[in-house]
DNA sequence: GTTTAGTGTCATTAT
DNA sequence: AGATAATGACACTAA
């Protein structure tokens, strides 16, 4: 059974999923408050439309309740400002909420129990797993507690949950241990992955990983032995009671221990359906080997306890901030704690409210356990659908930054029916939104750099006027050129063809747009162009970023985001015109991205003339914007036009050659066509002759001496008579018959 | 180091 | 008149 409770309050909603899992003696029920993270209501019309995104950081409170493990939002109240509960009657943002879909953050709390002989696993440790999960997450400071408390805990909207545990189940259950390791396991994780991705080796992590795994497995069947043990010496009306009693005890969160060794017998004995397909209810069935798969992966992010077996006690907050952290949206950038938390979360508002974002799609994604499962071991983001969906994914990525790349995932998400019903219009921005997320975030954090790097737009303007080498490559420009460049490019690299690559923003947010498919231009993104500060800061981004990028996997294959022409083409047709550290982006999608086109090559160049027209007059870009984007058009339409006039002269070349074969064959044909008739006009001739010879021997004149053959003739006339005259009359008649035969012929001509 | 195939781009012309 | 297609010529890269 599936259930999608709703429930929203200002600053926040609570979404209650709850999953009851029966399967062969084996109940799980898993409750999953999904906090859904809004902004006070003014920001949807007021500041949000203005597209400054730090103007008002009221909302931010609001938007990471959890920030005990799952954000923090200090960083988002520059001015120390406070939400004002009171900025707006409550119910309308209620309203507004009801057409938007937003981020969450998972808000958990897990219920399973075990009834009868269940072959594996331990009731208690389960009981107790997921208890801590619950207790995890309450002590977290998440806004609500259950489905049941959540409609309590947020009304106020501006209420701080961080402060005011809002259900006694996370006054009296707050756990000490989950809540104190979940976030020293990511950070051991995290820190696992930086020493990994310090080494550049990513087999490495995946044997290390791989490690884990089998040692968590190994663990797990030690101790379902164990448990299988003493439910065996258990009655099983002791069992049923204790069972009733875990529940008891779950549901009110006095039980907050619980075995990751349990919860993956459990889930080992479950059927192969996918968990995902019942999140998103197009199936009922459930897929545990799915979550097993994710909770053994998720062993890595865990603390040592887990892995040593010192602790079995396991927080699903772990698990479901794993979820979040792997979607593939910059939600995740809010729900993890660690995350630094933009103050341009507005600008997902305010996108949302007048442009078409999908966020529910967003949300979807953010709760996606088989993507998550697939590949969230190193609590990493990916940042391409197109890669995620055609090519097979890294197993284990590299943690390299906090943001991702909303442009390429969230577009091409079509997730829905996670999320109560949402106005359709408003779930197809988030990509956009997140983008500026992006952008805003590490504007802040690398203000400093700017300020230091003192960046110049003609820095990247040299990149469009660098000599129009075919090649694309920056050779002759400045060091400073080749240092914008060189960085652009190591933001770009890996973007399109690696997941991993997560760190640039400003890669992060041309991505999508160059390169990937919008159905809608973000007119947002125009308010950035606008300004030369926001040029400015992206430069900024690009260069303060540079250094993370390098230890990215430089063989990333190419994503399709890149639904560019030649996107299946070859290495060396991709690696063409690109820098030595750039070898995914042409050098019109570097233009691109330096000035933020927020089209994709592709629509650029294969979009009909009326819509390119029409999509270039309604937004508004600047004219070096207009210029690249048809120039752009024109050499991509010139680029296909070349191959296909290559093709067609190939094709020409090929039948030619195909002719000239046929050709040489007729000749041939008619040379021996030509030599059997002189051997047989020459037999001819020579019977003739022999004929001739024979005649003539036969003759004898008046004297009956022989008629010599060369000084007469035979002649034939008309009435059939042979007559024996001399060669001379025979020549001096051949010719007169000669000539009128010729006068013949000119009459009929 | 040279050659060659493949490719992108520009300029020009044709449609 | 503007957009597009076609094509020759050139430059560049990788093999």
């Amino acid at each position: 059974m599936k259930y999608l409770k709703p429930w929203w309050s200002e600053g926040g909603g609570l979404l209650h999923l709850t999953i009851l899992l029966s399967l062969a003696g084996l109940h799980l029920d898993l409750d999953l408050d999904l906090y859904l993270v809004l902004p006070p209501p003014t920001l949807f019309r007021d500041e949000l439309l203005l597209g400054d995104c730090q103007t008002n950081p009221a909302y931010a409170p609001s938007l990471f309740p959890a920030a005990g493990g799952w954000g923090r939002t200090d960083h988002l109240h520059p001015k120390g400002r406070e939400p004002d509960p009171a900025a707006e009657p409550e119910g309308q943002l209620f309203r507004e909420v009801r057409t938007l879909g937003v981020p969450f953050i998972p808000r958990t709390r897990v219920d399973a129990w075990l009834v009868h002989s269940v072959a594996a696993g331990d009731a208690d440790g389960a009981h107790g797993l997921l208890g801590a999960a619950a207790a995890s997450a309450s002590s977290a400071g998440g806004v609500g507690t259950s489905a049941d408390s959540g409609s309590q805990a947020a009304p106020g909207g501006g209420e701080d949950p961080r402060a005011a545990p809002s259900s006694p189940l996370e006054e009296e259950e707050a756990p000490t241990e989950p809540t104190a390791q979940v976030p020293d396991a990511r950070g051991r994780a995290s820190e696992d992955n930086e020493v990994l991705r310090a080494m550049g080796h990513s087999s490495q992590q995946e044997e290390n990983e791989q490690r884990v795994s089998s040692a968590q497995k190994e663990k797990s069947l030690h101790q379902k032995n164990e448990d299988e043990n003493k439910i065996a010496d258990k009655p099983e009306w002791e069992a049923e009671k204790t069972t009733e009693s875990r529940e008891e005890r779950h549901l009110n969160g006095t039980d907050t221990s619980f075995s990751l060794e349990d919860l993956l017998q459990l889930l080992s004995s479950q059927s192969e359906n996918s968990l995902e397909r019942y999140l998103y209810g197009t199936d009922t069935s459930f897929s545990l080997e799915d979550l097993l798969q994710l909770l053994s992966s998720q062993s890595k992010n865990l603390p040592e306890r887990h892995l040593n077996g010192t602790d079995t006690s396991f927080s699903l907050e772990d698990l479901l901030q794993l979820l979040s952290s792997q979607s593939e949206n910059s939600l995740e950038g809010i729900s993890l704690g660690d995350s630094p938390l933009p103050g341009g979360i507005n600008d997902v508002m305010n996108s949302s409210a007048h442009y078409h974002v999908n966020i529910s799609q967003a949300i979807s994604h953010d709760v996606n356990l088989h993507e998550a499962m697939l590949l969230c071991p190193n609590n990493t983001f990916r940042r391409d659908p197109v890669e995620r969906t055609s090519q097979p994914r890294e197993p284990f990525l590299p943690l390299n930054s906090h943001t991702i790349n909303p442009e390429q995932t969230l577009p091409r998400a079509n997730l829905t029916g996670f999320l109560p019903p949402v106005d359709h219009q408003l779930r197809n921005l988030t990509s956009q939104d997140l983008y500026d997320l992006n952008i805003n975030m590490f504007d802040e954090i690398n203000s400093v750099s700017l300020a230091t790097e003192s960046f110049d737009p003609l820095e990247v303007s040299h990149l469009f006027e660098q000599p129009d080498s075919d090649s694309g490559l920056s050779l002759n420009s400045s060091h400073n050129s080749i240092s914008v460049i060189k960085s652009n490019s190591s933001v770009c690299e890996g973007a399109i063809g690696s997941s991993s690559d997560l760190e640039s923003p400003s890669h992060c947010a041309l991505e999508g747009a160059v390169g990937g498919y919008y159905p809608e231009p973000r007119k947002i993104c125009q308010v950035d162009l606008r300004s030369d500060s926001g040029f400015h800061r992206d430069l900024a981004f690009q260069h303060v970023l540079h250094d993370h990028t390098y230890h990215l996997q430089p063989s990333a294959p190419e994503s399709t985001s890149e639904s560019f022409s030649w996107t299946g083409k070859s290495h060396k047709i991709r690696s063409r015109y690109l820098d030595d550290t750039d070898r995914h982006l042409s050098r019109d999608e570097r233009r691109a991205e330096a000035l933020h086109i927020p089209f994709s090559i592709d629509e650029i160049v294969h979009m009909p003339v009326d819509s390119f027209n029409s999509m270039l007059s309604r937004h508004y870009l600047t004219d070096l914007q207009v210029s690249l984007i048809r120039d752009i058009r024109r050499r991509g339409k010139n680029k296909v036009a070349a191959q296909n006039c290559r093709k067609r002269k190939l094709d020409i070349i090929l039948n030619l050659e195909d002719d000239v074969c046929n050709l040489k064959a007729k000749k041939e044909t008619l040379k021996s066509e030509r030599a059997q008739c002189k051997r047989a006009i020459n037999i001819m001739k020579q019977k003739l002759h022999d004929l001739y010879r024979d005649i003539f021997s036969r003759l004898r004149d008046d004297e009956g001496r022989p008629v010599n053959p060369n000084e007469y003739a035979l002649q034939f006339s008309h009435d059939g008579s042979v007559w024996i005259i001399p060669k001379e009359l025979v020549t001096s008649r051949h010719k007169k018959e000669t000539q009128k035969g010729k006068r013949k012929s000119e009459r009929r001509n």
